[in-house]
DNA sequence: CTAAAACCTGACATGGATGTCAGGGGCAAG
DNA sequence: CTTGCCCCTGACATCCATGTCAGGTTTTAG
């Protein structure tokens, strides 16, 4: 398939799939006249691109994992495999922080609707300012 | 305490203090030299606005949520509620898929083992060629 | 054959948080 | 007062994935 086709079957825009392929990450055959062609198997590994680039790694870091999915060989391994268990190990931090991060904010949000609630039952006060009260101690860890 | 202790005390370099300032996202007492002045408040504050940040939102949408922390009055509630919960749902989907990457990554380190143990059976093999077996597949979802 | 649609390369633009530098004050200790 | 350290503003730099535009070529449909 062209570009454009591979484009919409991963929803990353042609310019990132060139992109791509200039970090060294996805390779293509090109046909006579210079335009590029793909496989099926770069539809799945366009998406894992992405997906690493979600979990927060750099191009640079990805073209130094993705040797080791297209060609195993030995050098490669053990380099690998460290930096896959280093960049692992970034990851589950990065998830921990995001559940903490989300808890807070379900902190927020319960904060929030009590004291709309406690509002609600006071009816008829006057509006605009609030009860005054200091914010809601919604921001430990 | 001044900036320069409130950046040593939560791992933010002066400049993005002020540049939270700027956003606002943080305030600060002035002196009457001009020089900024912050309360204890402020430190946990601080890692709020980080950890939002480590969640994906933009400055913008922070100082959209903050202001609900900040001075809950009736006119912000539901506005807040909806975009706390709307972010709630972009963290929610953001961990699953990096979720779904580490388990990828876990399918690569272990294909990557097994092949090792592979070869290293197979001894005295033929070097720096590998067993020409095609890419292992860990790529899917 | 021709026109439209898709592709090519190369270059410059963008956004967002942060770094860094310049030039000038504030403030406490000696 | 002076020295040293911290602070101020403003501006420009950087990184990195993407967007976008220009000018030209290839492919495909009619």
């Amino acid at each position: 398939m062209r570009i454009g086709e591979l484009a919409a079957r991963t929803d990353v825009s042609v310019r990132s799939l060139r992109y791509y392929e200039e970090q060294g990450l996805l390779t293509s055959s090109r046909s006579a006249g210079g335009q590029r062609h793909y496989t099926e198997a770069e539809v799945e590994r366009v998406r894992f691109i992405q997906r690493l680039y979600a979990a927060g790694l750099s191009s640079r870091t990805i073209s130094e994992l993705l040797p080791c999915v297209d060609t195993p060989s030995e050098g490669n391994y053990d380099a690998a495999l460290e930096r896959m268990a280093q960049e692992r190990n970034r990851l589950s931090e990065h998830i921990d922080e995001l559940v903490r991060t989300r808890a807070a904010l379900d902190g927020l949000m319960a904060t929030a609707r009590a004291h709309r609630e406690s509002e609600a039952r006071a009816q008829g006060v006057r509006h605009g300012s609030g009860d005054g009260a200091s914010a809601p101690r919604v921001l430990e860890s």
